[in-house]
DNA sequence: CGAGGGTTTGAAGTGCATCAAATAGTGTGG
DNA sequence: CCACACTATTTGATGCACTTCAAACCCTCG
């Protein structure tokens, strides 16, 4: 019951769903669980039967591509809010990545079916997940051009835009979501890599670093370091958010 | 009246328009034009208002994005037959990247207005989009997953193999479809680099390099090669067809 | 034939990865 | 509250992959 409260407060906040009519989200509630997670703790691998999908509640999940060598491509790191596994209604009813709870934290899991239903039965939510999977090609897109043009550096200089507020003004602090090997392998580097890569842009923009804690003082210089190699316009909005 | 039969052809033969039904496609055939492009002509530039949305008769086309700097990012190489600028209905009628036709050929303009409202009054044309739309989304996720885990010689031979005749047995040629310099892009390399992963790649796995024309004795050598370093399951489908 | 673009080759530099080891930071049990 | 264990992070040394700049070569087409 108090599993049910938490799954449509959720629901209603996220993107995807808040338009729903609360016939369909409290059916979807009532065919749904909240799981806890630890860290580390694998939700689904790549090529599995897919029939659940998920909102995260709280802490970060990861998805990632693995070779048979054990190679990981961290595909993308989501926070709190966000839905994952949903797209395997596309393809084949198959999971085509891994999830990976990064830390202890509570996931929303809901069945895949009512969802493909829903689209079918519901011609504006369908056009809902339309624009929200426009919206993921654009990250995309801006993923690739960011690993094809930006330096290391740069792309640590995006990670830290992205996390600061817009709306503070003078000196800002950032605070890093998760492990900075983490965030490496979001930016497909090397924790070695990513230190090296920190520093050299401490150097370049005067940022101050104090462990995961890191302050702005010259926001403009960070942008024009980083955004320098972007074709977008700053900030390069809703990647990390 | 010739254009209209072309335009019907091309959308009949189109993933995305071909169980539409005959009226909408004769009416979206009416509003659109045959183009011809020039080898390097621009059909629209990131930022741009959005009203047209293209498919491929003839000829090739690059999507990319460029920075200040000039620096450009091929998001894509689209053959014939293939969708683009449509995603745009979904980003405030802005075009997300720039089109160039790599050399002379057909394109049809379209009016996005007619696919926006197609999408709004018809279910079963939603669901083609959304299905569209998950195509892409794989494929940029694999696209991504290549730029982190293989080198330029793996990229290379999956690219090969894609574009192998799966098929043919024995002996298979393969035509590059375009410049290497092209190829190199698209991969996210240098001409340079291409050219000297592609010989490496030969004395790995003996296939025979005749300027564009490219023989493979050995299918399973390329793709114990290439495939090694991919999640996927081979081939890499899709991505360059 | 000659001009011009595409392609290859060479030499040198840069950036990132890798391996190894030191250091900092965190949580645990005593 | 401290010491230990363990993990995260940093630093150093070295190697490899790709880029860059330069020049030669090759192919095509007017």
């Amino acid at each position: 019951m108090a599993d049910n409260d938490i799954i449509a407060g959720a629901l209603k906040q996220s993107v995807l769903f808040r338009n729903c009519d609360d016939a369909f989200l409290s059916d979807l509630a009532g065919n749904s669980a909240v799981k806890t997670t630890e860290k580390g703790q694998l939700l689904y691998v790549s090529g599995d039967d897919a029939d659940r999908f998920y909102i995260i509640l709280d802490g970060w999940v990861k998805l990632f591509r693995e070779t048979y060598d054990g190679t990981q491509a961290v595909v993308d790191i989501l926070p709190a809010g966000h839905i994952f596994g949903e797209t395997s209604i596309f393809e084949d009813d198959c999971y085509v990545n891994s999830a990976e709870a990064v830390e202890a934290g509570k996931v929303i899991s809901l069945p895949l079916a009512m969802l493909k239903s829903h689209i079918n039965d519901n011609p504006v939510f369908a056009r809902e997940m339309l624009k929200s999977m426009a919206r993921y090609r654009k990250q995309q897109d801006q993923e690739l051009e960011h690993r094809t043009i930006q330096n290391a550096s740069q792309r640590i200089g995006c990670v830290l835009l992205r996390l600061a507020d817009q709306a503070e003004t003078g000196e800002i602090k950032i605070q890093l979501p998760y492990d900075k090997t983490l965030v490496a392998s979001r930016l497909g580097m090397q924790p070695e890599t990513f230190s090296r890569a920190l520093s050299r842009l401490k150097n370049e923009t005067d940022i101050v670093v104090k462990g995961a804690t890191i302050e702005v003082d010259d926001l403009d210089r960070l942008v024009d370091y980083s955004c320098s190699a972007c074709s977008s316009e700053f900030p390069c909005k809703d990647i990390f958010k």
